[in-house]
DNA sequence: ATCAACAGACCGACCGGTCTGATTAAAAAA
DNA sequence: TTTTTTAATCAGACCGGTCGGTCTGTTGAT
C-alpha cells in the first residue's frame, strides 16, 4: 500500500504538470485525501515538494539512459532514444490524460527561473543533454555518418531547440503531449536525413 | 507628454515581461507613480491590461511585416526577415535591459493557456506565421531553391520549433534575448544551407 | 510513556477590486 | 464674460477572499 507521502508526491506531480505551481496546498491535500497536518509533517514547504517532484520526475530521468555502445550503433537511433527519454516523464500521466491541455508544460516550467535550486538543476540538465549530443554527433562525424561541413555545437543546439520548441508549443499547436512527441520526432527525423 | 494610461501600459509591459503575470497591481501603479483609482479608471481589470499589452506588443507585430515581392527575393532573406520581426517586440526593452534574466519569457507566456482570448489570439498568431512560412517555402520549391524531397509542412513546423525553442531556453542557455536571437539565427542559417 | 502520523481550526500576509471623495478641465447656461 | 454644471481624472482607505504556513490536539503503535 502506498504511503501518504507517496500519494501526496504523485498527486502533486500530476497537479503541477496540469495546473502549474499555482495549485494550492489545499487542493493537493484534498485530492490526496489527507490534511494540512499530514502535508506539513512530510514536507517542509510547498516549494520543497515542488522541487522534489521535479527532481525525481525530470532531472533524474537521464540516470537510466543507456549510454553504452555509443560507438557501435547508428547515431540516428541513439538520438531518437535520447528524444524518447526526454519525453518519458510525461508518459506517466499522459497515458491517463492524453487529452488536449492535460499536460500544461508552460504552467509549471515557468517556475524554474524563480527558484535558484531548480535553475541550477535545469542548467545541469541541459549541460548534460548538450554533452551527450556533442559526443554522439562528433562520433558520427568521425565515422563519416555526417558530412564534415556541419558545425557540431550549432547542431546540438539545434536539436535541443527543436525538442523544447515542440514542448513549448504543445498547447497551441498540438492536441496532446503524445502528438507533440510524434511531430517532434518527425521533424528531427527529416533533419537527420539532411545531414 | 505621455498620458497616465500610456505610462501604465508601458510600465506594465516591462513588468509583465520581466516578472510575469504575477506582478501585483500595487507594483504597477507604484512604478507608474499613480494610484489604484487611476488604474481602475483606465482599465477594467488587471487581466484586461495584460491582454492589451500582449496584443499590441506581440500579436500586432506582424501587421507591419512587409510581405510584398515574396516571389522576387531569395527565400532565405525573407525567412530571416520573418525571424527578425518575431524577435522585434523584445527589442523595446532589451535595449535597456540586455542583461541576464531581464526578459523572462516563460514567466509571462505561461499565462496564455489560462485565458481564452489570449489562447485564441495565440493560435491565430501561429496560424499566420505558419501560413507565411508555407507560402515562402512552397515558392522556394517552385523556383528550385529547395530540393524537392523536403516536406514543406514539416519544415515550416521545424522553423517554428527552432524559434520557440530558442526563446524558451533564453533563460537557461543564453545570456539575454539579443544573444538568444543571434544563436537562433545561426541555427536557422545552418538549416537553410542544408536544404 | 513516547513519538510518529495525522486532523483541522486558525492566523497573518497579500492581492485584486470597490468606494468615497477631491481636483480640475471642459461644456453649458446666465 | 461670468457662473454653473457636468464629467473625466485621479488619490487612497478599505473590503473580501485566498493561500501558505502554524498550532493544538488526537490516535495508535511500540
Amino acid at each position: 500500500m502506498k504511503s501518504t507521502r507517496e500519494i501526496i508526491l504523485e498527486t502533486a506531480f500530476e497537479l503541477f504538470l496540469t495546473k502549474g505551481y499555482s495549485v494550492g496546498v489545499n487542493e493537493i491535500i484534498q485530492k490526496s485525501n489527507t490534511s494540512k497536518g499530514a502535508f506539513y509533517h512530510h514536507f517542509k514547504s510547498k516549494e520543497d515538494l515542488f522541487i522534489e517532484t521535479i527532481e525525481s520526475n525530470f532531472f533524474d530521468s537521464f540516470a537510466n539512459f543507456n549510454f553504452e555502445n555509443v560507438k557501435d550503433r547508428s547515431y540516428k537511433t541513439i538520438i531518437m532514444d535520447l528524444v524518447d527519454s526526454v519525453f518519458k516523464p510525461f508518459g506517466k500521466i499522459s497515458e491517463k490524460y492524453a487529452t488536449n491541455g492535460a499536460v500544461n508544460f508552460l504552467s509549471f516550467i515557468s517556475e524554474y527561473p524563480k527558484n535558484a535550486t531548480l535553475l541550477s538543476k535545469n542548467r545541469e540538465y541541459y549541460s548534460m543533454l548538450n554533452n551527450m549530443l556533442l559526443e554522439i554527433l562528433q562520433n558520427a562525424i568521425d565515422k563519416g555518418e555526417i558530412k564534415k561541413g556541419i558545425n557540431v555545437k550549432s547542431l546540438s543546439l539545434h536539436l535541443i531547440m527543436v525538442i523544447d520548441g515542440a514542448m513549448f508549443n504543445s498547447i497551441t499547436m498540438f492536441e496532446n503531449m503524445k502528438e507533440t512527441e510524434k511531430e517532434c520526432k518527425k521533424v528531427i527525423h527529416q533533419l537527420l536525413n539532411l545531414l
